[in-house]
DNA sequence: ATGAAAGCGCTAACAG
DNA sequence: CTGTTAGCGCTTTCAT
C-alpha cells in the first residue's frame, strides 16, 4: 500500500480538524470511486491523452458525485506558474488605461488566463516592490500599461524572467504594441499649424512621463520645424496648479497661453491633461477655441462628450488591447522567441471643438 | 538519510533540465548553507517562533548570499489560500468603480494583500464562471463593488466558503459597507423640490440594476409623497438611445422630458447616466438647468469639471474602501464573526450647476 | 531552541 | 491505455 494512504480520507477524516468541515474531494477520492489511478483521473480532467472513452465516463460521473473540483493552487504549485497575467497600470483615474484594461482583461480571459491589476501610480519604489511581488506569485506574463520610475531595477528584475509585454507604449527591452506617438503628435501639431496657429505649446502632465519623454516632443519639434516654425520647450503642468514648469523654471500657466507672446494652441500629452487644461481655460474665462486651441492624445470616451468636444488623436484602445496580448500569449507559450518584437499602430486625428484658428491680438 | 535528500539539488541538476535554467534556492539550500534545519529556516522567514539571535542571523546571512526568495505558490498550497483578495466591479470604464477600486486596491495592498479585479460587466452567466474561477483560486475574501446577474447561483457558491463584502450597495447576506441610498434619493428629490419642481422623474441605466432596485427609488417616492408630489414609474434609458422604458412600455426620452407634462428634473441612479443625460440633453437643445435639472449620483471627479457641474449626492469613496476592506479583513482573520455586519454612511448633496428652477411653460 | 518527518493535491515521467 | 512513483517547496506538529 502506498505511504498516501495512510493520509486518506478516513483516516483523517477522525482528527482534530475532521469534525468541522468536511475537506473537499481530491483526486485522489474520485479515483477510487470510479476504481482508476490518480493519473488516469488527471489525464480526464486535462483533457490530455489518450483515455479510453468507457474510463472517461467512468471519471466523469465520480467527478459528478463527489463534486470534485481540481485544486488550482496544487496545480500551480506543482507547475510552477500561474495562470495570471499581471497588468501594470498607471493611474485606474484615467480612463485610457480603465479603457484599454478592460479590453486587456477580456482578451486575456477569452484565452484562459485571468488579469491581475496593480495600481503602480506614480511611487517609484512601490512599483519595484509590486513588480516583485507578482515574479514571486509566478505570474505567466506581465502587461505594461504604463511604464516609469526605476525602470532599470524593474528591467533587471523582469528580464528573462517571465514574457513582458507594453501596451500603449513602447520600451525597447520587451514586446511592445503601441501606437507611433511622433506620427500623433505630428498630426496633432500639424492640425493647429493647418489652422493658422504659429505659436504653439507642448504640455505634458505627470502621468505620461515616460511616454512624453519618447516621440511625442520629437513628433511635435519635427513638425514644427516642418513649418518652419518655433517649437518651444515643453511645459510641465501638474492639473490644478496655477504654475508650470519649463526648462526648469517656475511660470504662470495663464500667461503663457495669453497674450502676443503665449500659445494659441496646445498639444498635450494626454487627454486627461487636455481636459484639464480646458478645465483651467474655463476657469480663467480663456475661450476654448477662441482664445485656445487644444488637442489631446488618447480619444478617450469621454473626449466625445458635448461638453468636452476634444480634438485629440485616437489610439486604437481595443485594437492594442488585441494584439498585445496575443503576443503576450504567443511569447509565453514559446510560438515567439527572439528579440522583443514591435507592433506600430497609426494615430488618427478626431477633429472636434477644442480646436480653431488662432486668436488675433 | 531520508527520502526527501534522493532529489537535493545535487542529484536533479545533472538531468535534463539542470542544463538550461538553474533552479531557484529553495528554503533547503538556505538550511543547507546556514547548517540548520528547513524548520528554522521557515521559522525565520515566517518571523515566528523563537529563534536565537545568533542562528537567526545566519540563516538571514544564507538567504542574503544564495538570493533565496520564498516561493510563493509553495506557500499557498501549503496553505490552501493566498492572499488575493477578489474584486468584482460593474464596469472599469464607470469612474465610480474606478475611483472605488484604486481605493480598495490601496487598502488591501497596505494590509499584505493583493487586490485581483474582475470586470464582470454585464454579463450574468460570465459573473458566476468566474466567481467559481476566483473560489478555486482559493481567494482570501471577495469584495463585490457591483453585484447583479445570478445573484442566488453566485451567494450558494460563495456562502460559507470565503468572507465576502459589498462595498458601494447592499446585500442581505455578506458584510456591506455602503451610502444609504434612499437617503441620498431623498436629497437628491428633496432639492429639486425645494427648487420648485413637482414633475421629477427617476431615470436609472443599467449599470445599477440592483442598486435601482433597493433603495433609491424608494427614497425618490418618500421624497415625493412627503410633499404631496407624485412620483412617477422609474425610466429605464441605455445610454445613447432615443428611446428609454417605462413601466415595460417604450417611450421616446425627449418627449419625457419636455412639454407641459414632461419632467422638469430628473434624478439619475448614477453620475455616468446624469452625464449621458446632459449629452442627450445638449445634442437635443435642451438647455440645462433652464429647461431640465438633473442630479447625479455618486459624485465622480467628472462631476466636478466647469463643464459638466453636475449637482449630485456624494459617496464617500475612500471611506467606504477603507471600512470595506477593514470588514473583509476582520471577517478572515476571524476577529469578526457571525451575522452580517451593515455599515451605513451618510450622502451628502452637492449642488452644481445643472439644477435650478423649472422652465416655466 | 532546533530538528525530523509527514504531508498539502496534483503533474509528469516511466513502466507495464 | 492505465498504473506506479517520485517529487514540487513549504508549513506544521511532535520530539528532542
Amino acid at each position: 500500500m502506498p505511504a498516501r494512504a495512510k493520509s486518506s480520507r478516513k483516516a483523517s477524516s477522525g482528527g482534530p480538524r475532521g469534525s468541522a468541515r468536511r475537506r473537499d474531494p481530491t483526486i485522489f477520492d474520485v479515483a477510487a470511486l470510479a476504481g482508476v489511478s490518480k493519473s488516469t483521473v488527471s489525464n480526464v480532467i486535462r483533457g490530455s491523452d489518450d483515455v479510453a472513452e468507457a474510463t472517461r465516463e467512468r471519471v466523469k460521473a465520480a467527478i459528478e458525485t463527489l463534486g470534485y473540483r481540481p485544486n488550482a493552487l496544487a496545480r500551480q504549485f506543482v507547475r510552477q506558474r500561474t495562470t495570471i497575467i499581471a497588468v501594470l497600470i498607471g493611474d485606474f483615474d484615467n480612463p485610457f488605461y480603465a479603457e484599454l484594461a478592460k479590453s486587456v482583461e477580456r482578451y486575456a480571459f477569452d484565452a484562459g488566463y485571468t488579469a491581475m491589476f496593480c495600481n503602480i501610480e506614480r511611487d517609484p519604489d512601490l512599483a519595484v516592490y509590486r513588480v516583485e511581488a507578482l515574479l514571486e506569485q509566478r505570474v505567466a506574463g506581465v502587461a505594461f500599461l504604463a511604464f516609469f520610475g526605476r525602470s532599470l531595477e524593474i528591467e533587471s528584475a523582469l528580464q528573462g524572467r517571465v514574457p513582458v509585454v507594453f501596451m500603449g507604449l513602447r520600451e525597447d527591452w520587451g514586446d511592445s504594441v503601441s501606437v507611433s506617438e511622433s506620427a500623433g503628435a505630428r498630426l496633432a501639431t500639424r492640425h493647429l499649424l493647418e489652422a493658422g496657429h504659429g505659436r504653439i505649446a507642448y504640455l505634458t502632465t505627470p502621468f505620461v512621463e515616460s511616454r512624453a519623454s519618447h516621440g511625442l516632443a520629437a513628433g511635435y519639434r519635427a513638425a514644427m520645424r516642418a513649418a518652419n516654425a518655433k517649437p518651444s520647450a515643453p511645459i510641465h503642468w501638474e492639473p490644478g496648479a496655477e504654475q508650470a514648469t519649463m526648462l526648469g523654471e517656475v511660470i504662470p500657466l495663464r500667461e503663457a497661453l495669453t497674450g502676443p507672446d503665449g500659445a494659441t494652441g496646445v498639444v498635450c500629452s494626454n487627454d486627461l491633461g487636455a481636459i484639464a487644461l480646458l478645465e483651467f481655460a474655463d476657469r480663467h474665462g480663456l475661450g476654448v477655441p477662441e482664445q485656445l486651441s487644444i488637442v489631446g492624445f488618447d480619444d478617450v470616451h469621454l473626449a466625445g462628450l458635448a461638453r468636452i468636444g476634444l480634438t485629440t488623436i485616437r489610439q486604437p484602445i481595443d485594437e492594442i488591447a488585441r494584439l498585445g496580448v496575443e503576443t503576450l500569449l504567443a511569447r509565453m507559450r514559446g510560438e515567439l522567441t527572439g528579440p522583443p518584437r514591435h507592433e506600430t499602430l497609426r494615430p488618427a486625428l478626431v477633429v472636434r471643438s477644442s480646436t480653431g484658428p488662432p486668436r488675433r491680438e
